[in-house]
RNA sequence: GGGCCUAUAGCUCAGUUGGUGAGAGCGCACGCCUGAUAAGCGUGAGGUCGGUAGUUCGAAUCUACCUAGGCCCA
């Protein structure tokens, strides 16, 4: 294609003369490879410490929430981290000194676990004290390489003074926390039911029990109840099914659902009652003759008496909830137990009775909570029966279970035949693969009552600002019901619950005195001296046991939950390093209403302390793939983090996370990166475009704001709004706001407006010309204004064009967040500029149809017809100084008043249909020449094909050579 | 099964107390430029606002139910 026009000769190149953009910032960021070098710079530099020194308001406490040192960080961790480093820069760079502590919560099973695994079978060779350092040291471990995975981010936090949950001071700070709570009567001992391995006579965790399939016994038993029911005229029993028939002995209760339908049915000359819906199906088990034609009964269809061979014997019906409090008699021994209401009954599978013995079952020792029924167990440590047990103490609990069927079947009390079995999942140990057992043992609590700290934490909930407001919804759910909270772990890992035991008669001490005395010693040996000291040690001298008066004690061997420990986190880091309570903001996940959160807030009420340990409470969602599903590797939709990291860098990992709805759940995939990399480009060319055109620019170039064209007060004015509603958005934590705010500007604003029509201007005006200058004068507040408003987000990109930019600072940390300024802002010239732009969208529609004749935007010559509203914008527009053909980027603007319609009909564009009071617009060819420097057609252009303002600029630059 | 929450263009998100034809940025298609050039500009096409049924003169916006998904429990 030729470029020549028709009519025109071969041009000089004026290239050489012209003001086009130079700089050394890079278009192609390669963020993986350079940011390694932009954490090393601001580590020697201590940009860091100098920003918060340099931030003179009050300082704002965000207290950093421990991740568990176990693992590589992953997509989660990421976004937390990011979101608190928004934060912590926003906050100081605003002026208010936001110093982040960071920690890693160090005990608890699955460092135990992972441990155990890389000992392998060396493991039951090591005492406690050397799997604890094991232990110690994979903390260790990964308290190092997290904290590098998270420098790596760009994230500032106090790296070089973390806290760790294992630090002798913390561990102390731990005792002494618990020691303030016992003061106020709120620990106790109480029996609660675990998963417990017969084989290795230990408690285990839900993590530690792997499902498989097992043969259980399946029985059908009769409880007779001790009074007649209302309306049945015969002696009633109530049925249940179970699949453990050595949990009876330990039978209390039976529960029934409330809402339930009940049936007293005839059986064999008795009434028996199960649910409505599940009777049939329990006749077809139990009794297949009581139903019409031997009728199968499908589980789940509706019920229907002609399904019954006799449906008289249908006696009665009940609600679940007219049963509550019936007692009946145990089958096997001489005691009753009460039927009780519980939702966790339901009608997929038995009779609608549940048999109930709290000792041995969750649900069971819940409902045993709610009706006062002690969480009985008969059974020891090696899985035998004891004395309470009656005829079978001493009998292993599997073994029993025929045995028990018999003395059922005995007793009249078995409705089905002897012998039946079930293959069902059942909970097995992860170590040796035996079948585990339920059994309750002793455990220490911290009681939800006493100190009244259920209506304490509720209480103080209102009190905090959550974010999102459903935060407090969620939190208030959970604390109004959670149960007592179980502080005991039968593990070695973990600090120890300091309590001493009688040797003489077992009774337990949990002293307020003892656990200072514990307390010293660990601030100074770390927790391993409960298992390396005697007992002795950690009494005070004289001290007996208050109920039999002996001197010789033994040691708690259960530790802490770790919820404990990072609860107290508040007093082991905040209040320990003097920073005042309570803290400003509380950031995690929003499984932490659940875990750290409420753990906090119950630490700090049970230790005696008023209100929460923070203010405000923000709470993000979980890292999803795009149609919302969480991330597994087994569903193919995981996205590696240190692939990620290669790819990408982490400055996109960054703007992800800004750009994300943290409200909700925050999807992440490869195509949403991809996303985002094109996000990054626009806001890093905006900046490249503003740095090439400052080349030859120094702040003492500075054209005042008064004596700016009205297109760059335009533009100062766009720019002012943007600071003001990012500043806003930070204060919100709204920094999806933020990204949205800075990709509008960069691109609309920006990219396609102001950047666009000022190239004119930039790249022919004589170098020192005062539009020139003018124009150079916003491109710099506007790169120093995104570097510094974005920096929070964008550290790495800010930080490197901020040191691009003429008369910058050593940081852009050390900048500051910009304030917006009231006087640039002009909302009347912003309504003024919205009418114009309207216009100018007219008219690059006309000029789309002009190009496609084989003009350019700068071939052409627009004709308006301005009447009301775009009429006034445009004369105040030309009286402000502005051009139009400027603002239209055209060689020339003709305004034709009044409207002459059909003198405008034909090049017209689609605007020939919009409304009346819209200036019909048309675009012809420009007359004259085209300037072979700046391209625009005029009327007189001199021996060099110049025009008269690029005469003067080549003349005034060859005057200079 | 329970508590809390989510579901708007291919993607990320806006849509104020229900009210003119549902928006932005990015991507996409087509075109331009080659003086932001592995850039830049323009034009344009995309949505039965998860589904169903209600309340209302009128619903993306209120109610119920359903479906899919998330966290925490059970």
């Amino acid at each position: 294609m030729s470029l020549l026009r028709e009519g025109s000769t071969v041009s000089a190149d004026y290239k050489d003369t012209t003001n086009l953009p130079r700089t050394a910032f890079p278009m192609k960021a390669d963020l993986p490879r350079r940011e390694p070098d932009r954490v090393t710079a601001w580590e020697a530099a201590g940009t860091y410490r100098r920003m918060l020194e340099g931030a003179k308001g009050e300082p704002f406490t965000l207290h950093d929430g421990p991740p568990y040192a176990n693992g590589h960080i992953h997509q989660g961790h990421m976004l937390n981290k990011v979101l608190k480093d928004f934060v912590g820069k926003s906050r100081t760079m605003a002026g208010r000194p936001a110093r982040v502590i960071p920690g890693w919560d160090c005990h608890g099973l699955p460092i135990e676990l992972a441990v155990d695994k890389e000992l392998g079978a060396s493991r039951k060779e090591l005492d406690k004290v050397a799997v604890r350092r094991a232990c110690r040291k994979h903390a260790e471990k990964f308290v190092a390489l997290q904290k590098d995975e998270f420098r790596r981010l760009g994230v500032f936090m106090a790296w070089d003074d973390p806290y760790t949950t294992m630090a002798p001071a913390y561990e102390a700070r731990i005792v002494r926390e618990l020691a303030a709570i016992a003061r106020a009567g709120a620990v106790y001992r109480g029996k609660k039911p675990v998963y417990w391995c017969v084989n290795d006579r230990t408690a285990l965790a839900e993590a530690e029990v792997e499902y498989e399939e097992h043969d259980s016994p399946s029985i059908d038993v009769a409880f007779p109840l001790e009074a007649r029911l209302p309306g049945v005229e015969r002696d009633a029993s109530l049925a249940i099914w179970t699949t453990t028939p050595w949990t009876l002995p330990a039978n209390l209760a039976i529960a029934v659902h409330p809402e339930f339908q009940y049936v007293a049915y005839e059986l064999r000359g008795r009434a028996v009652v199960v649910a409505r819906d599940l009777l049939l199906p329990f006749l077809a088990a139990v009794a297949p003759q009581e139903l019409a034609g031997g009728r199968q009964a499908a589980p789940g269809a509706a019920f229907d008496p002609a399904a019954l061979a006799d449906p008289r014997r249908l006696l009665a019906r009940f609600d679940g909830r007219e049963l509550e409090g019936l007692t009946y008699r145990h089958p096997l021994f001489p005691r009753t137990g009460k039927v009780v209401l519980g939702e966790h009954v339901t009608l997929d599978a038995g009779t609608g009775l549940v048999h109930t013995a709290p000792g041995h079952g969750q649900d069971d020792y819940e409902i045993g909570r709610r009706y006062g029924l002690a969480p009985f167990a008969p059974v020891n440590a090696a899985g035998r029966f004891t004395e309470e047990a009656g005829p079978w103490a001493g009998r292993k609990v599997f073994d029993a279970n025929p045995e028990i069927v018999a003395a059922l079947d005995a007793a009249g009390a078995l409705l089905n035949r002897p012998g039946e079995t079930l293959t069902h999942s059942y909970p097995h140990c992860w170590r040796c693969k035996k079948p585990v057992i339920f059994r309750a043992t002793d455990q220490w609590f911290i009681s939800m009552e006493k100190g009244d700290l259920r209506q304490r934490a509720l209480a103080a909930i209102e009190g905090v600002s959550w974010i999102p407001p459903w935060g407090h919804d969620r939190i208030v759910s959970m604390v109004e019901r959670r149960p007592d909270w179980c502080i005991s772990r039968q593990r070695a890992w973990g600090v120890p619950i300091p309590a001493l035991y009688c040797e003489g008669c077992g009774e337990p001490l949990l002293d307020p005195e003892i656990l200072d005395r514990v307390a010293d010693i660990f601030e100074t040996e770390g927790s391993d001296a409960w298992f390396t000291r005697p007992a002795a040690d950690f009494l005070p001298s004289g001290r007996r046991c208050g109920k039999c008066g002996g001197e010789r004690f033994g040691k708690e061997e259960d530790i802490l939950d770790v919820w404990f420990d990072s609860g107290v986190s508040h007093a082991a880091v905040l209040d320990a390093r003097g920073i005042p309570l309570p803290a400003d903001l509380y950031l995690e996940g929003s499984d932490q209403h659940r875990g750290w959160f409420q753990a906090s807030l119950l630490c700090h009420l049970g230790a005696g302390r008023e209100d929460s340990p923070f203010r405000s409470c923000l709470t993000h969602g979980f890292v999803v793939d795009e149609k919302g599903q969480k991330l597994s590797k087994s569903l193919g939709n995981y996205v590696d983090p240190q692939k990620l990291l290669d790819q990408h860098g982490a400055e996109l990992i960054r703007l992800w996370a800004a750009a994300a709805n943290y409200e909700q759940d925050v999807p992440l995939s490869e195509g949403i990166m991809a996303q985002l990399a094109e996000s990054y480009r626009k806001i890093r060319n905006t900046l490249r475009f503003g740095l090439g055109n400052l080349y030859d620019f120094q702040p003492g170039d500075r054209v005042p704001a008064r004596e700016l064209p009205v297109l760059d007060r335009y533009a100062r004015s766009l720019l002012h709004r943007f600071v003001l509603r990012v500043r806003e958005a930070y204060e919100n934590y709204d920094f999806n706001q933020v990204h949205h705010e800075a990709a509008y500007l960069c691109s609309t604003d920006l990219s396609a407006f102001y950047f666009d029509v000022l190239k004119d201007r930039l790249y022919c005006s004589a170098p020192g010309d005062r539009e020139r200058r003018a124009a150079q004068t916003v491109l710099h507040e506007i790169v120093d204004v995104l570097c510094r408003t974005l920096a929070p987000i964008l550290s790495f990109t800010c930080e490197e064009a901020y040191g691009f930019l003429p008369g910058h600072a050593s940081s852009v940390f050390l900048a500051g967040m910009p304030e917006a300024d009231g006087a640039a802002m002009d909302q009347g010239l912003e309504d003024r500029m919205k009418v114009l732009l309207g216009l100018r969208a007219r008219v690059k529609a006309a000029l789309e149809e002009f190009r496609r004749k084989g003009g350019s935007s700068l071939d052409a010559f627009v004709r308006l017809a301005p009447q009301g509203p775009e009429a006034a914008a445009i004369q105040a527009f030309q009286e402000e100084g502005g051009r139009l053909a400027e603002l239209l980027i055209v060689s020339g603007v003709g305004i034709d008043s009044p409207i002459d319609r059909a003198a405008i009909a034909p090049v017209t564009g689609p605007e020939s249909a919009a409304p009346t009071l819209c200036a019909p617009v048309e675009v012809v060819r420009a007359a004259g020449k085209r300037c072979a420097r700046c391209w625009n057609w005029r009327e007189e252009v001199d021996a060099r094909e110049l025009c008269g303002r690029c005469g003067r600029v080549v003349d005034a630059l060859g005057d200079r050579s």
